[in-house]
RNA sequence: GCUCCCUUCGUCUAGUGGCCCAGGACACCGCCCUCUCAAGGCGGGAACACGAGUUCGAACCUCGUAGGGAGCGCCA
């Protein structure tokens, strides 16, 4: 039998941290299993659910490059197929349609939460026989078995046994023509013969009522695999204010899609003591069976140091579109300065981000804005900067091809020449380059300027200074 | 309240009865390298929640306690 994984979220929001971690164990199961992942839309939340939302979710998941190989499937387009399956139940007495309002059942609830209780639906209808009649309150429930209890072996949380005196028979079919979540992701997950339901642990819940509709329906249960949850820095759930905003908001801060997979991977799996996971490795080594129980810190730090691992270790041609996402985002006329790719190489080292990589090559790119007063008083106003970038910029000038070695030589030789060591002509040059004292290597950082920008600068760099 | 789940360095984790007075990674600190800042190299501090039990032997098995989490909807 094929391996089938779903990822299936319901589009209230964007797809955040959380998601995209369910949505990669899904497909990382498929692709491992050689089988198929789908993706389902859970949209029957009319109230919340947005075009805008599922739109998002598209989004984050192609940003990621998970890509699934059946859907999106809407379950809008399915009420057909909820219906029919709920009045067949009904017909075979394995539901039945109950009448009570939201009033008298919140009652119910508040009683037994009063009694200490656990608050269950009382099964007032379950054995009358009442007819279908026309009322607005009219929901078909679910006849829960009574005794006995439901195993299932999850497969990352173990054997998880529950008594079904614990469930009651829970609405499969609201009043307003709509399937509950509990019904339709059964149906849907029988209808698109999912074999492995791999999903966020606050579901453990909802097994096992959904393996009895699973069992009513003649069904085999799927394999099931509840992941632990992700939480914030703090220890607490994932909210807004820290880290729960969209997979999108990783990208707008600089980090590569596959540095905030491998992040995931590793929160909550991982293999021995390896740290860096290609896409391929991922794909042969992952299994779902290995996934940790319990619920894991979000940490930025680890995220941002992988994310330059990528940064250092990835050629930089494939960088590049990703840089020049930043470059733009960022607003410089990147045709005016140095080639992507070199700045890559420059600022690599330097850089933890796409961000602040964009951020650190601002001077190429533009004017220098903003002078160091403290550079300027240190290295410009120093005993040796005079000569130093006199020297200097007499030889860059003479530099025939422009490349960083042959840059690289003309500040030794202007070194040289004045009987200094690096340190004293470099620190001039690069607050004559930058504004500022910090930067790449002194090389690097002429090259990316461009030999008649270079030129430029240090002659700016002397008049500032008097000379 | 009830039911279920979880608990190894600050964080992510390795560990499935002896290889562990617990290994790796991030972060932190120190040293080296050095044209600045990084990167890199080397080194350091830092954990088995607690208590019983089983066993010759327990981070690993059992029970209890404490702490944390999830669910208990005509939300998903």
């Amino acid at each position: 039998m094929t391996v089938r994984t779903r990822f299936a979220p319901s589009p209230t929001g964007y797809l955040h941290i959380g998601g995209a971690r369910t949505a990669l164990y899904c497909w990382l199961e498929s692709r491992h299993r050689g089988g198929e992942f789908i993706l389902r839309i859970e949209d029957t939340d009319r109230e919340r659910s947005t075009d805008a939302a599922v739109q998002a979710i598209l989004d984050g998941m192609r940003w990621l490059d998970l890509g699934h190989d059946e859907g999106p499937y809407y379950q809008t387009l399915r009420m057909e197929r909820y219906r029919q399956v709920a009045e067949d139940l009904v017909r075979a007495g394995k539901a039945y349609y109950a009448y009570e309002t939201k009033e008298e059942l919140e009652a119910m609830r508040s009683q037994q939460m009063a009694a200490n209780v656990k608050p269950r639906y009382n099964g007032a209808y379950r054995d009358r026989a009442e007819p279908l009649r026309d009322d607005p309150n009219r929901v078909i429930r679910f006849k829960n078995p009574t005794a006995g209890s439901v195993v299932f072996n999850d497969k990352v949380k173990g054997r998880i046994e529950w008594s079904n005196e614990e469930l009651d028979d829970l609405v499969i079919f609201r009043s307003d023509g709509f399937p509950t979540y509990n019904f339709a992701v059964v149906v849907d997950d029988i209808d698109m013969k999912i074999t492995d339901v791999i999903r966020g642990d606050d579901h453990v819940n909802n097994t096992p009522r959904q393996i009895n509709i699973y069992n009513a329906l003649g069904a085999a249960a799927p394999a099931f695999a509840h992941l632990p949850m992700i939480l914030g820095p703090d220890g607490q759930k994932l909210s807004k204010r820290h880290g729960a905003v969209s997979v999108m908001q990783y990208r707008d801060d600089g980090f590569l899609p596959h540095a905030v997979l491998n992040y995931l991977v590793r929160l909550g799996w991982s293999h021995g003591d390896q740290e860096i996971f290609s896409r391929r490795e991922m794909i042969d080594l992952f299994d779902v069976a290995d996934v940790n129980v319990s619920a894991a810190r979000f940490d930025v730090e680890k995220l941002s140091w992988l994310n330059q691992q990528y940064l250092k270790n990835d050629d930089p041609a494939e960088l590049v579109p990703h840089f020049l996402w930043h470059l733009d985002a960022a607003g410089y006329d990147v045709a005016s300065g140095p080639a992507p790719a070199d700045v890559i190489v420059a600022l690599r080292d330097r850089a933890r981000t796409l961000k602040e990589m964009a951020e650190k090559a601002a001077v190429w790119y533009g004017p220098i804005r903003e002078w160091d007063d403290a550079a300027v008083a240190k290295h410009l106003k120093s005993a040796t900067a005079v000569p130093a970038l006199k020297a200097v910029h007499a030889r860059l000038a003479a530099v025939a091809e422009w490349n960083v070695e042959n840059v690289h030589k003309a500040i030794e030789a202007a070194a040289a020449a004045i009987g200094e060591g690096m340190g004293k002509v470099a620190q001039p040059l690069r607050v004559a380059m930058t504004g500022t004292q910090v930067s790449p290597s002194i090389d690097h950082t002429v090259f990316l300027a461009g030999q008649s920008r270079a030129v430029a600068r240090v002659e700016e760099a002397l008049k500032r200074i008097g000379e």
